[in-house]
DNA sequence: TGTACATCAGTGAACGCGCGTTCACTGATGTAC
DNA sequence: TGTACATCAGTGAACGCGCGTTCACTGATGTAC
């Protein structure tokens, strides 16, 4: 079976070659003859396992999240965002996410300004998140705002981390953003940590 | 004068399409043959006011730069953010720049993506609008994070503005913003208003 | 185990589409006398 | 004011570049007997 091997090999070093290159330079500028010349292969050979750039892309999307579900279903996933703690779970549980496909999350983001599928797709996960997070903000009592509008701040405060990285690190960032919501959210400072 | 009149009139009218394309279909995916459908000229006549996208882009950029311009000398400008009427005023400021530069503003952004100099330009316009941003959080006894970190957030928080309107009034989304940034900032709830 | 043939991953030159850009032309406006 | 020429905004077909995509070919791996 050295010939499959051979096709996986190839396929991987297309992937890793498109992740290091979309990090970079971006999705938009990125073209397929880069990621196949990033892989050493030549510029056929990327036909073999996707029909285009987009397909490679979607593949990207499967690795984040099969990543994100099995980080929804670890975490026993604190639910009351009147406790700190909770929140602190979860912009550390969005940041690991975050570090590990930052690459991909900023290719869809890309794509997405000028591909509807992809628009399509980023809104889907953006209401995903939304559905997860709105169920926590029931027990706060004097909310900022509205639910949905509420969520939709939180959300860009969340999406904050990828500017703060990796010129901050990760648990300081972290750090931040929950003191950050905990104030906007509960209208108070955030408590001393237990220990 | 005729002949200048019709230039200016050609040059105009490209703008002004250019912007409502913009701000339906994004910058990236407007042609330039399209922009001179819209405003109804031949193909040709583009390259007559315009050396390019990236030119006109620069054009309309331009436009708003007067505009901020006239917005920072006009306001008296409350520099203390311990005051929620001064947050309330600047962020009032920036919903108004918004507005009426939408298309252009959202059209920067994806330029920024894929041309390092509209990236520059990008970067510079936030390194002066943190300049002026820096100066209110003196006054604050006890902030979230260290000055550049906040205004980082702070930033993001004034950025989803464009994604709460048109949904939700400029009034409305206005006030959210600036009791989600009191909040955060300051670590208590926004006093009630004096009418 | 050996031979003959089939299959398949990879190659890279060539093709062709989409779109930015050019340019010879038109007709209207401006200028000289 | 009139005539002859110059200038300029606008036109749209044609050109050509960049890049995605194809395809005939190669050589290695797999299969049949």
């Amino acid at each position: 079976m050295k010939r499959a091997a051979q096709a996986a090999d190839t396929r991987a070093a297309l992937i890793e070659a498109a992740k290091r290159l979309f990090a970079t330079r971006g999705y938009l500028n990125t073209k397929i003859t880069d990621i196949t010349a990033e892989a050493g292969r030549s510029a056929g050979s990327f036909y073999n396992h996707f029909a285009g750039k987009e397909e490679l892309l979607e593949a990207l999307l499967a690795e984040v999240g099969a990543a994100g579900d099995r980080e929804a279903s670890s975490a026993e996933h604190k639910a009351d965002f009147t406790d700190p703690e909770a929140i602190r779970r979860h912009v550390a549980g969005y940041a690991r996410v975050y570090r590990e496909h930052a690459a991909t999350m900023l290719a869809l983001h890309q794509a997405a300004l000028v591909d509807e599928d992809f628009a399509r797709t980023l809104r889907a996960w953006r209401r995903t998140q939304f559905d997860d997070l709105r169920d926590h903000l029931a027990h706060i009592p004097d909310l900022p705002a509205s639910p949905t509008v509420t969520l939709t701040l939180l959300a860009s405060m969340f999406d904050s981390l990828g500017q703060l990285w990796p010129d901050i690190p990760e648990e300081e960032a972290v750090e931040v953003i929950t003191r950050f919501a905990y104030r906007a959210l509960n209208g108070r400072d955030l408590p001393a940590r237990r220990p």
